[in-house]
DNA sequence: CCGCATAATGTAAACGTTTACATCCACTCG
DNA sequence: CGAGTGGATGTAAACGTTTACATTATGCGG
């Protein structure tokens, strides 16, 4: 049926092996025989059997990029960079999403088994010591936004503690002594590292008993939830720090809709630099997070430990944020 | 090293054959020697090595998806939309992005060839034509956002023109007679039809002659200017159509920085329905394009070929546009 | 009881590569 | 001029499955 190595060797006139051997430029074959080989290759228009060769070589030039979900611009950043890094190296992207808990996440790092080099994994919640367990033991793995404590993994995470801690302390500075935050999602990892920064922060300035802190889930409609009920407060906080933009975003609109103008009597910031937040008005200040670095981290690391096998020490590594003043916590 | 079907078959007292019947669920086993087979499996904690298996079986269930770029919200829905449906039929899916040229996209489709049993291909560039030739033969695809004409291949399309029309009339009805376009790239096909649709409606109401059509290239930056040509010019048009979302939000930001209102002065809309539509001040009157449904879509019909190969009416589907009227097209 | 159909299981070939090893050949050097 | 050397090439095994075909066992009708 389709054109196998054995066909270019018999036009080229040569054994199969010379033809492996031109094909994958090894040096020991000459330069007349490469050259007739490559000719009848293309001629034919071969295209190497990659099922074959990687039941040979144990290799399949492809990495599998485990995720919790695929929504949203964090995403479509993340894969970016990953995708970019991937393909300057020649090696293909498997993807697999949409994985609410960590069972979903097993079955999807189990059914790539075999298909990939190495694993890409984010897995934010805090069960994801499970996942130590279902990662089959030879084949390389890198963590994104995963406890960094007991893994065998080397893992990346975001500086989430030191973004919210000196998103805080650039509130402090403008003047807040309320500062309240929404909080993200139970049992997620960012959103428990921004909550401490936050708190840290506040303890610094001694303010921490005073610590408001309100329940989000990281949507837009939580922070809008979250809105309403400061609103409604009767002592107002002065400052209110989202732990991720969209729900900031909730809140501000809700804040709008009760005629509470930010940032005049409260001051509004979020977590992301998310595109949205230079188009809210007035424009959010948040922290960015430079998420496809990450991605592209993340996999070099990955490369790195495909190259050189048990060579590198497993550590975790963690990425600067910074952030980002813009009309929301202005001065006005 | 890794544990095989040999392992298998020599805990459970069975040949191979055996094996792989029971694995594959094939009736012509006993259920007693399946059941003992089944337990060794998993004892062993067996996995199918997959490059063995497509290279005797010829699949590899895995579908490619090869984009433009991955950049976006677009695309991160598009993604979604197959990565879901994929994950229901047990289907893998591997990416392949940041195609400027027909040249890139032609040199993925071909490093995908052999892993993948079906292609997904979005090509809105008019040389796609280019393509059927690097598409080999056998390889079962399905096309998006392609011109529809000459193709070997189903094609799923957006109703860029219906929507566009559709658009055009909504802001006719408004009133606004002087309906200037911010077009999109040349050469795009998703902005040719939307261009189309703007003109035809103008000149089912005699005013075709009257158009004024903006440059863009889809980037916010090129509504941007775009907005400010409008803001300069003696006698403004009274709607601006951009042919997408963040073009006509830059435009927005263009004339707010000259003061002109909207939709007081000018209505404005734009195309896609992106979140941020919703976010800017007014709100974004703009076609919401179900863009998850489109790589569903696209996925289930790739599906069925694969099911029954050359058995379909290779034929071009169009996907319907719907609307959306927000504050920027409004009564005030 | 014998042969025969039927069902369960085993044997081995095939898939298309890579690569260790064998072979061959042309030199070089003593 | 012959043995040795080394480089180019060929041969064949191996990778881990699936599956056509062969074999064996089982039950049944005559």
């Amino acid at each position: 049926m389709a054109v196998t190595i054995k066909d270019v060797a018999k036009a080229a006139g040569v054994s199969v092996a010379s033809v492996s051997r031109a094909l994958n430029g090894r040096d020991n074959v000459t330069d007349e025989t490469r050259h007739r080989i490559l000719d009848a290759a293309s001629k034919l228009r071969y295209r190497p059997n990659d099922a074959a060769r990687s039941l040979i070589t144990r290799r399949t030039r492809t990495i599998g990029a485990v995720l919790p979900d695929l929504h949203g611009e964090f995403f479509s950043e993340l894969i970016r960079g990953i995708d970019v890094a991937a393909r300057a190296q020649g090696l293909h992207l498997l993807v697999s999403s949409s994985h609410g808990d960590a069972d979903e996440a097993t079955a999807a790092i189990r059914s790539m088994q075999g298909r990939v080099d190495g694993l890409l994994v984010m897995s934010p919640h805090v069960d994801a010591s499970f996942l130590h367990e279902s990662l089959p033991e030879a084949l390389p793995a890198v963590l994104m936004n995963a406890p960094p404590e007991p893994s065998r993994f080397p893992t990346l995470n975001l500086d989430n503690h030191g973004g919210a801690f000196a998103m805080t302390r650039h509130l402090l500075a403008r003047g807040c002594r309320r500062i309240a935050m929404i909080g993200g999602p139970a049992g997620n990892l960012d959103a428990d590292e921004r909550r401490r920064g936050w708190l840290d922060a506040l303890a610094a300035a001694s303010l921490a008993r005073d610590a408001l802190l309100l329940d989000g889930d990281f949507s837009e409609e939580s922070g809008h939830a979250a809105g309403l009920r400061i609103a409604a407060l009767a002592r107002r906080p002065d400052a209110v720090f989202a732990a991720n933009d969209m729900m900031a975003v909730g809140c501000l609109i809700a804040l709008a809709e009760h005629g509470v103008h930010v940032p005049g009597e409260i001051a509004l910031a979020g977590f992301d630099d998310v595109p949205i937040a230079r188009y809210v008005t007035p424009q959010l200040t948040t922290v960015r997070v430079r998420i496809a670095d990450l991605g592209r981290a993340a996999f070099n690391r990955l490369v790195a430990e495909l190259e050189a096998p048990g060579t590198l020490p497993v550590r975790s590594e963690v990425l600067p944020c910074e952030i980002v003043v813009r009309a929301s916590s202005g001065t006005t």
